[in-house]
Formats: C-alpha cells, structure tokens, sequence
DNA sequence: GCGCTTCGTCGAAACGCTTCGATGATGACG
DNA sequence: CGTCATCATCGAAGCGTTTCGACGAAGCGC
C-alpha cells in the first residue's frame, strides 16, 4: 500500500542506502542523484516507516511528558506548560506523548521506559525525592526535570524561581505597607509528600517576610473554591489582624475572595489578595482581577523540552562537548499589579 | 544492554518464536514452558522492544489526540477532554501523543500520519468541513471525532449534544420566567471558519427559543473577559431589556458578571447568567457561582478514546461483525443550578 | 496397531529502515 | 602516465520482533 524506501530507489534508478543518506544526510550524495530520488519520493508520496527507522537507528521521536492525571483535569496554568512542550515538541520534529505516571508507583514507568520507544521524558509535578527519577536514571533514558529535586547535582531541570517570585510578591505587599500576611499553600497532603513547589514555596514565604522582620503564618488547604473560604476563616482565626493574602493555591485563591466578601471584607480596601504562580488568563476572571505573580506558562514547558532535544542530539554526535553537560534554569514569576492589591487599610 | 526475546529464549531454552507466543498469545503454549518463559522474562527484567514490535506486527501503540494548541493554552474544559483521553488510552496500553495540528493546514497532518507512527487518531476542534478527517480517511488511518462534521454518515464520533444543552438551558430561564434571552457564543471568527460548537450552539439556541415563541438574539465576542463586558454592551445595545445571558464563551462568561456589576445590574436579582459547557470547576470560580449546563469534561475523551481503541481491535480481529460498525454518541451537559440564575425581576 | 487429526514448538522469512565496509570512478600529484 | 586519495554509490548485515509453514509427538477411532 504505502510506497517503502525500495519503491522510491527502483524509482530512481539508485540503492535503498543511497535514498537513506539523501533523507538522514549520513554521507554526502550528488546533485543529480539527489534531484533524482528527491522526485521519486515527491512522485510516490513517500515518508519513512517511523518504527523501521526507529528500530533500525536504536532513535525515537517520541518525548513522554510523565505526569500525573487526576480525572479532574489539570489546571490552565498546568495545561499552559504542556502546551508549550508540546509545541516546542512538534517544532523540533518530535511528537509529545501523555504519560499518566505519578509520583507514587514508578513500576509503569519502569514498564513504559524499558519499551524504548520513548527517547527522553520531561517529568512534572516533581517531588523533592523523586523515585521516577532514580528510574529514569537506570534506565538510561534521557531527561529533564520541570520542578526539581532537593539534590540538583548533575540533573536537568527547568523550574520556577520560587524564591524570587515570592520575594517580590512579599515585597509588593510590604510598600504597600502590609505587615500581617497569610500565604494560602496547597494541600497538607502535597506538603507532606514533598511536592516541590508547595515545599519551596512555603519556604519561601518564610524567608521572604524574616527579611522584612515579619512573622510567616501559613495555611494549607486542598484544591477548589471551598477551601478558598476555609483558608480565610483559618487565617483569620489564626491572625484576626491579617491584611494580605498571598496564594499559590489557584481555585482556593477564587474562594478566598469569595470569603472575604461574605465576611464583609472589600478588596483591595480592607485586604488585598496576591496570587502567585497563576497564568494570566486565569487572573483576570476575578472581580477585581487579581494582582498576580504571573507564571511563565508555555515557555517553562517549551524550555524544558527544548533542553532535552538539546540534550538528545548531543548524545547522538558524541562530540567534543562533553555530553553529560546540564541544563538548570529558574524562571521567576512576573508581578502584574491588578485590581486585588492596595495599601493596607490605616 | 536490554535484554532481548533473544535472551529470554536462550535462559528458558525454548525458541524466541514460543517467547513470542507466550507475550502476545497468538498461539496456544503449555503451562509448562510458558511458566518457564516468564520465568526467565523476570529474571532478566525484559520487555519487548516497542519498535521492532511495531514494525514487525505493523500495529502500532500510539493515538494521536490531534488539536490546534495556541501558546495561550487550552481552558479547563478542554484539559478534562485531554485528560480523559490520556488516561483512557493509558488504561488500554496505549500511549497518547499530543499534536499540534489544526484543522487549517491539512500537511502536517498527512506527513504525521503516512509515517506510520500511529495506531489511530482523535480529532477534536473539528469543524464542519474538516480537511483533516479527508486525510485521515485518505491515508487509512483509523479515526474518532470529538466534535463531528456537518456529515457524519460513516463516522465514528462522540460529541455534546448541544440541542438537548440549549434547550435545557433556555427551559430553565423561561421557567424562571425569562423572555428576553441573549447567547454569547464564540467569536465571529469560530463561526465563520464553520467550528461546530460554534454553529451549532447558535442554531440550537434559536430553535430552543423559538419553540417557546421567544426571538433569539446572539452576540459573538472573542474569548477574554474584556470581551464578556463587550458583550454585555452589546447585548443591551441590541436589546435594552435583555433579562438573562446563555453563554458558551469560557472567559468571557466572567467578564459578564464584571460588565453586569460594573452596570449596577446584580446577578440573579436583575439578570440571570447561565453558562452552558463549562467544566464544574470553573463554574465555582465565579461569584457567585455560576448555573452551568456542565459539560461531561473527561467522559468525552475517554470515550472517544474507548471507542477509538474498539475499532483498531475489531480491524485487528477481522472477525465477523464488520469492521465499518460506526460508534456515534451524544453527551448532553446537565444543569447545575447555582447562583447566578433566579427568577425575572417583576 | 494404522492412519488421522490436534497440539506444542521450531526455524526462517519478513517488516522497512540505518549503517558499515567495499568498490569503481574520478581527479590530483609527482 | 602510473599511484593514491577522495568521492559517490552499492550491497549486505543487522535492528528485535511477529508470523507462517512445517514437523515430531501424542491422542483418537476403528
């Protein structure tokens, strides 16, 4: 049915080799004979069998995005980073897979990753001790990190520069004249399993209001605009004089402007409300739009992958450049002043 | 370095042709020696190399979830269709590749799918006139709607039902006594390129108020809460007496209760907003809550996966129900009723 | 106990490509 | 004008599976 190599060398008078070093460019061919099989793949309509090639060069065009799935869908800042990857992916002449493996079990991923069919993996939602990483590492498949581990040394990785971005969302609230400020972080949970971003973060914030000579109080609460209400009635308990919230925690950050409101509470007035780690999109369908520390999105993913396709072809020229050279980035968060942020009530 | 059915075969002393056996089952083995085999498939910690296995059964593992990515992200609404799609195809050993392919340039896709990489393919942002669904039929490769064309006679797809959505959704307005209803559907654009929810939403809502004797009037904005307080200003240009807003349009919906707010018009008191196909975690962002017609989110790609997995096994089996048994399914949404509709102001 | 099917297993031929060593043809050089 | 690289191309050997035809060994009926 579909026209194969040998097809287009009959074709062109030429041999099945001859037809591969014109499509990989392994050796130098001719003019003539490259016009030549150049118009006989045009003629059949060729395109090489994938999984031949990738059997024969030991080479896949396929990068696992490795990430855990709940049914309830990833957020638009999540889905925001796989898109840059995925992006990024097809740009570079690879295909993005899906992979749901979380933190948690690494036997799939052991499974999927001694298939070879995949030729590198980017990992999400990276936890400071990782065990999929260990995995990967045996494996021999190459990868990079979007978050961290806690032990970075000779790791790829791309992540959010959590000490920055809170730093100046702190500090944003601090000219403003905020001194009583609850970092709302995601769930016990996350915070227990190591989650990178909910630990980093909270370490973070802590570091960030010390400078300031602030006390940190810090609330957890698990996803959705409920516990957005619930973290507001646990600040207040836990500082009846807090003026400022901070937020990593996106559908709570919703609820906790929804608490305030019920409790009289105007924003930015009486409480202002930074988020941090949000996308833009997201931030502007509060009322008021919330002040944010807007997240890097689509590049984070798109760096990510692009590091590893760095990383692959490096690998295969085997050239001078040592080929265990890594790639570690940190992008902060920009802060976009909007509607949720004002000077602290005197 | 891996191990390979070659080694297997020689650790069990059988032929490499019974380890095949014993992994795909094609023929029957004995106890015995299959007990033997998987011994030795454990003790190496082997498994089969996914590209020689693909290229020798020519099957592949791999579906392809083909969607137009903008670096600005997919909404929540359609991450729970990708979610669900990644960890159906998960379930059923297969692994999901996300491609970057819009329905405007057909050649990517056609490259993609003549190299034989993957196993079947799930469109979704399909239009109504879809050059890809031609290339895909063109090329043999197996194929699933999410969305439909305007012709869906041999199709196999699973979509939202939006009559049965508008309708439901206009029935609980003019229930609460609503008469002048406005949609906001998607933008100009959407319905000229032919994008099915699109122009289907806006056939569905005229007929839904026309039944009730109700004239319809739609307002088509681009997505952006600025544009939901657009369309409010338009809304109410066209019609100074509008009472409720049926929207389709994610971010704008939020910019309607900012336009309504901004124009002292209170929700539900003054004006009832209902937002049809929106993911229930969304609905909670806003405030107050928005009544949805929720849309079944990860039910529809998993589904659609489901289905498409069904087909590549009935052409594999070949058996007697012929292979061309389309699958066809409708969702509605269902309406949860929260706070953003009430009665008409009297 | 003779032919017969049935069952479990084997060997070898694909699958469609890449890659390596080899081979003529070509041109440079002394 | 013979010698040696150099260059473009070829042929063949894999890559690690699946799959097909074949073939002994049992098991069956008579």
């Amino acid at each position: 049915m579909a026209a194969t190599m040998t097809d287009v060398a009959r074709l062109a008078n030429v041999s099945v080799s001859t037809v591969s070093y014109v499509l990989t460019g392994a050796r130098p061919i001719s003019g003539a004979t490259r016009e030549r099989v150049l118009a006989a793949i045009a003629e059949l309509g060729y395109s090489p069998n994938a999984m031949a090639r990738g059997l024969a060069s030991r080479r896949s065009t396929l990068l696992g995005l490795l990430l855990p799935l709940g049914e309830d869908g990833v957020g638009a800042t999540v889905s925001a980073f796989v898109n840059g990857a995925a992006s990024a992916a097809s740009a570079a002449g690879y295909h993005l897979t899906l992979n749901p493996v979380g933190a948690d079990d690494a036997a799939p991923l052991r499974e999927l990753a001694s298939r070879r069919l995949l030729a590198g993996a980017a990992l999400m939602a990276v936890r400071l001790d990782d065990p999929r990483v260990d995995v990967l590492r045996e494996l021999g498949v190459p990868y990079v990190l979007i978050g961290r581990t806690r032990d970075t040394t000779g790791v790829s990785f791309v992540d959010i520069d959590f000490d920055t971005t809170m730093a100046d969302a702190v500090e944003h609230l601090v000219r403003l004249g905020h001194r009583r400020v609850v970092y709302v972080n995601h769930s016990q949970d996350a915070l227990a399993a190591g989650d990178g971003p909910t630990v980093r973060t909270a370490e973070a914030f802590a570091r960030a209001m010390r400078v300031h000579g602030l006390e940190p109080v810090m609330v957890a609460v698990d996803a959705g605009a409920a516990h957005g209400r619930i973290a507001v009635e646990e600040a207040l308990a836990r500082d009846p004089g807090v003026t400022a919230f901070v937020s990593m925690n996106e559908s709570a950050t919703f609820g906790i402007l929804a608490g305030l409101a019920d409790r009289g509470l105007r924003v930015p007035q009486d409480v202002s409300v930074v988020s941090v780690v949000m996308a833009p999109a997201v931030a502007e369908l509060a009322r008021p739009a919330l002040t944010a520390m807007e997240s890097p999105g689509a590049a984070l993913g798109r760096l990510a992958v692009e590091a590893l396709v760095d990383q692959l072809d490096r690998t295969d020229r085997r050239d001078e450049d040592k080929d265990k050279e890594v790639h570690q980035q940190l992008l902060p968060c920009t802060l976009r002043v909007r509607g949720t942020s004002g000077p602290v009530r005197s």
